[in-house]
DNA sequence: TATCGTTAGTAAAGCGCTTTACATAGCCAA
DNA sequence: TTGGCTATGTAAAGCGCTTTACTAACGATA
């Protein structure tokens, strides 16, 4: 390779004029100009990044810390993210964790050790104080999608109590009354927030949330099934599940259907999250759509304008909406009660 | 940040002695050891990952180039990767192109500026040369899922006749005489593959290929839909669809749907990849499933060996399997021949 | 003609690390 | 006593770039 010694002999300038000239810190006459470039030209000299990045300590480069890309979720606002940085010359690190502490703290020190400009942070757990730590007082950190308790940088969320809200006065609205709710993890913020979009949009129906039917575990497929199973064996099961992620939705289909009830007739369903399965699935199913390419575009936004010194809004919520398909019915055993 | 001389000024070493125990490349006394130790946990020292990628010229770090990070099946594939080379100590880059020629070209070249060991490929198009340029004579690349070609690289891929192979054998074996071929992008070595596996079908079973029932196009939802309509539309549809990928698959779904047909009653349809959400449409998808995570793990192993010096085989076929679902059963329409 | 301001550059240090070549002290054997 | 070995290091250059400070030459001005 090239480098930018070379260029300079080759152009008969010192390297340090090539440098400025690169860097338009300097004018130069037409004459050298068109020498450096014919140099560059001639040895296809490319800058070494390494060599540049150590030198003025910027990289022009972000990380995206993410709990699982094989996740379509994750993997759409990775996509997203990287859409918007690239359209502003950053380049995007992406490292997934699987959802575990310590790789997300690895991730987290390698990214810092790679020299990135930044952070945009997502994760999937409730932290213990380890990532508090690690991001506390960091100008260069965006979180996204999810909370981490202590920790003070710019966020960018949907509307997780309107969408729970949207969902279940969905259900009440087709007659709905014994409805339960299936979510992630306690003590997730979006999982709070949900649940208290949930209980307000009964509340205001005058419809009791019933303990038993409020289940918190994992934004995950078996754990929605888990979670119907034990719904269905009761004696009186809902006639509508409000699950908080299309993930959890999937398992709850699959164990309504194994306990030979249909979807929508005898339970109404309704996911969260929109992803591109939503559609495709049988029924189709009836969700919250997040705004995912609009929570990575911003994300980055946000970012670059802390790295530019700016101060971006401390928090964002982007609005999430109703989409109605085919899992949502009026009951059919009102009468039975 | 503290830096290598503060860490030996701390501990009165030179900061030669302190690079060199840190690369194991010198044998300090004990008490030595422990000042130094003592230093870098009093400084919460982190070596400078720039610094010493432009020292030793090497980075530790691989890149993976994919059209798409959030089409499933490259998604499956990037986790795949980060998990090995992860395993190996390795960092990984991930960029997508959205398949567009000068985007996986600039990703090359920013990949190569960042000065990464090595780099996997993954594209979905067919190369005009100008991709095979830029990789001819690496030793550092591995080409995965498809060729390009011109590249002599190690590559890795999986049988792709054996699985449209299968695809139709089961087809036939059901009873299926009219079948109709959907592709991806003509001439795209995997379009080739599995055409020629459904043609040796054919021929085994002395059925003909018609002309008009091979449509090749494009691995989206969208092919498969316009796919679908002109075979519907016909005089005399087929009974049977080998589609080359789910996502076509899924197209053709909605289609055979919108023209008031059920799957597999009036038609069978066999899709391509078993994509997460295979399992999960309706009706569940019979398709041929490739081994995504060995696939990326594959890469990677033979990526390393290239770069330890290791000669990994030209070309590795990985095997699939064709996975019996709902979409397929015997074709209804026989009589009316 | 001395001074000043431009123009068109350059020399050298520094980013934080690695690595090659060399140095010193102590000890042992001949 | 001397020569050589081992153990324990160190000095300095270099990776490729940026940046700060400086300078030489030239024309214009007083």
């Amino acid at each position: 390779m090239a480098t930018l010694n070379d260029v300079a002999a080759e152009a008969g300038v010192s390297p340090t004029a090539v440098s400025r000239y690169l860097n338009n810190r300097i004018d130069l006459p037409q004459a050298t100009r068109d020498r450096i470039d014919a140099a560059i030209a001639k040895l296809d000299y490319r800058p070494n990044l390494l060599a540049r990045r150590l030198s003025t300590g910027k990289s022009e480069a972000i990380a995206l810390v993410t709990p699982d890309i094989a996740n379509p979720f994750f993997a759409e606002l990775a996509a997203a993210v990287e859409r918007q940085a690239h359209a502003s010359g950053y380049s995007v690190y992406i490292t997934s964790t699987g959802g575990h502490a310590d790789a997300e703290i690895n991730a987290i020190r390698r990214m810092a050790d790679s020299h990135v400009d930044g952070l945009i942070m997502t994760t999937n757990r409730v932290d213990d104080g380890s990532l508090a730590g690690l991001l506390a007082g960091r100008e260069n950190v965006v979180l996204l999608d999810e909370d981490i308790d202590g920790v003070s940088v710019p966020r960018v969320f949907v509307d997780n109590a309107e969408g729970a809200y949207l969902g279940a006065k969905h259900l009440i609205e087709m007659g709905h009354e014994d409805i339960a709710l299936i979510g992630g993890p306690h003590r997730l913020m979006s999982v709070n927030e949900r649940l208290a979009g949930f209980t307000r949009a009964m509340e205001e129906a005058g419809l009791p949330v019933r303990p038993g039917w409020v289940l918190l575990g994992d934004y995950t497929r078996d754990y929605g099934a888990a979670a119907a199973s034990v719904l269905l064996d009761a004696v009186d099961p809902p006639t509508a599940i409000l699950a908080c992620s299309d993930y959890i939705a999937i398992g709850v289909l699959q164990v309504v259907r194994e306990h030979g009830l249909s979807i929508p007739n005898d339970i109404s369903l309704v996911g969260f999250d929109d992803m591109a399965f939503a559609a495709l699935v049988d029924p189709a199913l009836t969700t919250i759509r997040q705004p995912v390419a609009a929570m990575g575009e911003l994300a980055v936004k946000h970012l670059l304008a802390l790295l530019e010194g700016q101060t971006p809004p401390a928090e964002t919520r982007l609005p999430v909406e109703l989409v109605t398909r085919q899992s949502v019915a009026a009951p059919s055993r009102k009468a039975q009660k």
